[in-house]
DNA sequence: GTAAAATGTGACCATCAAGTCACATGACCA
DNA sequence: TGGTCATGTGACTTGATGGTCACATTTTAC
C-alpha cells in the first residue's frame, strides 16, 4: 500500500507518477523496472519516491488497483447486447469487452499481462492472489454453463477454467503485443479482422469444452 | 557462436560450463541472468568466459544447440506406437514424448521455454527464427490433416498454428513449473493424473478444431 | 509573525552488473 | 633447453541499481 502522503498529492502529480510506473512497467516488467527512471519521468526527487512508497512492487500493487478501478469503471455501461446469452456468448462479450479495454489503455494492459501472467509464472507466491481470484471468476461461470447444459458435465471444472484462462490470457498478450505494433491500437482491435481472429480463437475452445456427447470418455 | 577456444575444451570443462548457464537461465531468464554466477558455478574465471563466448546471448544460443540436439537424440529412438494415426494423434503423441523429454531435462527446458515462450514474447526480433521454425512445422502438420479431412477446412492455418502453439506452449509452461515442485518429476510426468489433464487439454484443443460441419460459418 | 510539523531533495552509499587487460601459466616445437 | 603462442586469471573500470539521510523548503497552527 502506498503511504498517506501518496495520498495526499495532487491529482495532477499523483497521476505522472502512476504513468511514468506504467510505462516502466510496460516497457521491462517488474524485475527490470527501475525506480532511478521512474522518478526521473515523473519529475519527482529519489527521496520523494520513497515518502510515497516502500519499495517497487508497492507502486506496482498501486498500479494493480488503478487497472481494476479503471476496468470496473469501464464495464460499468456496458451491458451484453442481448439478455438470453448462454454462458460461452457471454465469455465472448466479456473478452471483447476487455479487449476493448486493453485497447484503450494499452499501456496499463501490458504492464498487467507482462507482470501478473507473465513473469509472474516464476515469481512464486507474490501474485497468487490476483491469480486465484480470477480463476475463482471463471470456476463460477463455469459450474453455470453445466447447470444449463452449455458444457459437458464430464469435463472437470478445474481443466475448463484453466483453458480459458489459457485462452483469455493468449489473447491478451496477442493483443498487446501485436497491437503496441499498429499505429492506431484501438482502430485495429476493432477491425472487423481482428474481431474475426478473436472470435475463432474462442469457437474453438467453445466448441472444445461444449460437445455434450461425453466423448472424453471414451478415450479413458 | 562460441568461439574455437570454447569448442577445444576437455567435454567434462565444457558440460561444466553450460550446466551452470543451464541452471542460471532456468532459475532467471535471460535478462537477469548473471554471467559472473555463470563463471562462480562453472569454476573458471570471469577472462575465461569471455575467452569462450561474446556475451550472454552467446551462451544462451550455444544452449539452444545443445537443447537441439539432445532432443533430436532423445526422439530418434523413439516411434509412434500404431502406423494409422491421424494427425491430432500424432501431434498428442509427439507433445507426451516432449514431455518425456522435458522431465528427463528439466531445467533445460525450463530454461529454454522461459527465455523462448515468456520473455521472449517481448524481445522483439531476437528469438523470432526459433519461433517461425516452430510455426513452420506446424502449418505442414496441420495442412496436412486438412489433406486428410481431420480439420475442418473452413478453419484458416495460421489460426490452427496459433492454437496448436498456445497448447503446445501452454503445457510445457504447467509441466516445467509445476514439474519442479514435484519431488520426482519424472514420475509425476508419467502418472496418470498428470497424462490425463494432457490428454484432455488437448481433446478439447481437438474437438474445437476437427468438426468437420463448418460451423464457424454460422457465425459470420 | 513565528514555531513546529510535514514534505521535498539530491548527493551519497553499498552492491552488483558486464566487460577489459596486464600478467601468469602451460603446451608445443625447434 | 629456450622461445613463442595459446590459454587462464582476477583485479579493475565503468555504469546502473535500490535505498538512505542530513538538510532545504513549504504548509500548518497559533
Amino acid at each position: 500500500m502506498p503511504k498517506q502522503t501518496f495520498h495526499n498529492l495532487p491529482t495532477e502529480k499523483r497521476e505522472k507518477i502512476v504513468n511514468a510506473a506504467i510505462e516502466e512497467f510496460a516497457e521491462n516488467g517488474l524485475e527490470n523496472a527501475s525506480t532511478n527512471r521512474i522518478v526521473a519521468n515523473s519529475g519527482i526527487a529519489k527521496g520523494s519516491f520513497y515518502q510515497y512508497f516502500a519499495d517497487k512492487l508497492d507502486v506496482f500493487n498501486h498500479l494493480m488497483d488503478v487497472v481494476t478501478n479503471e476496468k470496473t469503471e469501464f464495464f460499468k455501461d456496458k451491458r451484453p447486447p442481448n439478455r438470453n446469452m448462454d454462458t460461452f456468448e457471454y465469455f465472448r462479450w466479456m473478452i471483447k469487452v476487455g479487449m476493448e479495454f486493453n485497447s484503450a489503455y494499452p499501456r496499463m494492459a501490458q504492464a498487467a499481462s507482462r507482470v501478473l501472467f507473465v513473469e509472474g509464472l516464476y515469481y512464486g507466491k507474490k501474485f497468487v492472489e490476483y491469480h486465484e481470484r480470477a480463476k475463482e471468476a471463471l470456476a463460477i461461470m463455469i459450474k453455470q454453463a453445466m447447470k444449463n447444459r452449455e458444457v459437458d458435465p464430464s469435463v472437470d471444472v478445474e481443466l475448463a477454467v484453466m483453458i480459458m484462462e489459457t485462452w483469455s490470457n493468449a489473447i491478451t498478450t496477442y493483443i498487446v503485443t501485436e497491437g503496441m505494433k499498429q499505429k492506431d491500437i484501438m482502430k485495429w482491435v476493432r477491425s472487423a479482422k481482428t474481431q474475426e481472429k478473436i472470435d475463432k480463437m474462442l469457437y474453438v475452445m467453445e466448441y472444445g469444452l461444449r460437445k455434450t456427447e461425453s466423448k472424453f470418455e471414451k478415450h479413458f
